[in-house]
DNA sequence: TATGAATGAGATTTCATTCAT
DNA sequence: AATGAATGAAATCTCATTCAT
């Protein structure tokens, strides 16, 4: 049997993956969940709060997912690469609510939200696990000289914005990812 | 002279920037520009299209800080290089209002804004400049076979991405920025 | 116990008929009504939406009024009487609140509201009432042989610019409604 | 040359004939005039004013109809009868603005409007010109027995009303005006 | 846990009117 | 006479949050 509580969440990540925390509203929620308004602020505290939680959920079954695509890799480039496409795969997956994530990660360009931290410091496992498959091919030799660390972001820092350029632009080439995943081999493929 | 026109553009760009769309209101604009509140709507129609002005003025100062870059380039691979340099210094560059850009720009995850296409319409420019740079990079044979257009679109991502990491997460490394030119110039130089 | 939506219903009626649509404002009716002002557009969505909630309700007394002076009529001729005695009857009785009507009907020459549609069919039914009485008449000979739908149109006009001039121009002369009722007897009279 | 000030007035009509009195606005008058906004107070002080100078005009052109229609009747009834006509040909003529008039006059349901005493009394001509017709027909004998000066009231609220019905309803039958024409006759010939 | 009426601060937008040029 | 930028009060409407039931 699924909750009320369920019911209200999963709409929250519905809409404000449709429409931004701005545009929906407590009523829309309710609305679209069928259950009262007032269990919104009676199982979630704020609308703030709620928008977090949405967030998480999805960071979290994200997290599932790149956490599986990297378990088996033989060695750190193939690590590398299973996480890339494991990141752009998530994020066009039907009942991901990937949006969500987009419009709550760190990398939102969003004010309001006050409680971040949280935010941002669940993401740093999405920053680890790539920085570990980095590590360890550098090691193995199958990636080259490189640091780790920084090494991470950039290459999540291309992650995101191509996936941006997918999910937010009208101008998106169709084969922008498989050449987002070859753009990252050639750039850390040994010399 | 400075007319209140220009004083209240002045005053959207720096709150916009500094506090986001939804935090900016009519009151805070006037007040800052020192200007009635009905000359909002009286110059700019409404707050979208205030909104849309500011964007467009930053982007319009950003393509004249491309084109510069680019003009004297000697090869594509130099002349790619100093687009993504200048891309990067101009998004920390003090008084440039950047932040303005990253909020009304195509990868922005703001929902409101309804006259997008403006926007993006302008935006190719910035994607045409590089894609001619590395067209020209692959016919001087100082970049590796590739597709200009495409590549253009993954190269903007990562400056995007490295972009967002560095102006909006609080977890940026110290030399991210230098490591992203590097990293693009690995994946772009020839084989 | 009296809600409080009902509350705002009768200031509504109150405001709007002694000071018109326009001059009218959320304020002044959650003011009298005692009432939060957000309640107006929670109950009853707009400003339009009350007017017309406001109209509605008394056109609903007023069809009450009409159809019970026209039931017990022994002929067309006086159903016909009686239903235009009941139509200036109301218009002048206290706490009928008759000035929302006249601002509210289809003869209103106010522009803003939407969903006349709504009203303009519940008007038909004065309409309605009033020709079965003349159709009536002609049948049982107690009215000249006429035709009973734009005859009941002509005197409904009749009512309508009478109960005008009584209620909005400053000239009414006293017997205005009672030589209303002869002229409209002499008009229809069998020949 | 037709003047800046008569380009405002003519708008005016248009405009507050079309839309009403609270939905025109100064802006869309100078707009349709092609006049500067300054221009409006400048020649007419302030927007009742210009409202009421476009209902005086208009209703200086109908009373010169009314005139010349009554001018030159060979007695009472034939003089009632062309007036009656003569409003109602007026009301749909094209070109007459007879709309600003509907909502300008002693009948209209606005509020906002002070400085009703100036239309009141320029009204008061519509009603001497049937009275007198009235008069002149029971002392010619063309008319029953009545007093003109409620039955020029009487007459003249069943001119309003069908004028109403017309130009304001929905459902104005397609003989409206003939049979109020008929109905006013009956009601007025000699017993 | 569940409901939805109630609150009121605050936001955007409108617009008649003024006034310097 | 002519212009249109400038003003700011006031209006409508939104909506997160509270709370009695």
């Amino acid at each position: 049997m699924i909750t009320k509580k369920e019911r209200l969440l999963t709409a929250a990540k519905e809409l404000f993956g449709t429409y931004g925390y701005a545009e929906t509203t407590f009523k829309k929620i309710s609305d679209k969940a069928g259950v009262a308004l007032g269990l919104l602020t009676h199982h979630y505290g704020n609308k703030e709060k709620l928008f977090l939680a949405a967030g998480l959920d999805v960071l979290e079954h994200f997290l599932v997912k790149l956490r599986a695509a990297t378990a088996n890799a033989s060695n750190g480039y193939e690590g590398t690469q299973k996480f890339c496409r494991a990141y752009l795969e998530f994020s066009v997956e039907p009942g991901s609510f990937w949006l969500v994530l987009v419009r709550c990660s760190p990398y939102s360009d969003m004010k309001t939200v006050a409680d971040r931290d949280i935010m941002n410091h669940k993401f740093e496992e999405v920053h680890n696990l790539l920085a570990s498959q980095l590590a360890r091919g550098v090691m193995d030799g199958s990636i080259r000289h490189l640091d780790p660390q920084v090494t991470a972001h950039v290459i999540i820092a291309t992650m995101v914005g191509a996936n941006r350029t997918r999910v937010l632009t009208p101008y998106a080439p169709l084969h922008l990812y498989e050449e987002t995943l070859n753009f990252v081999a050639r750039a850390i493929s040994p010399a």
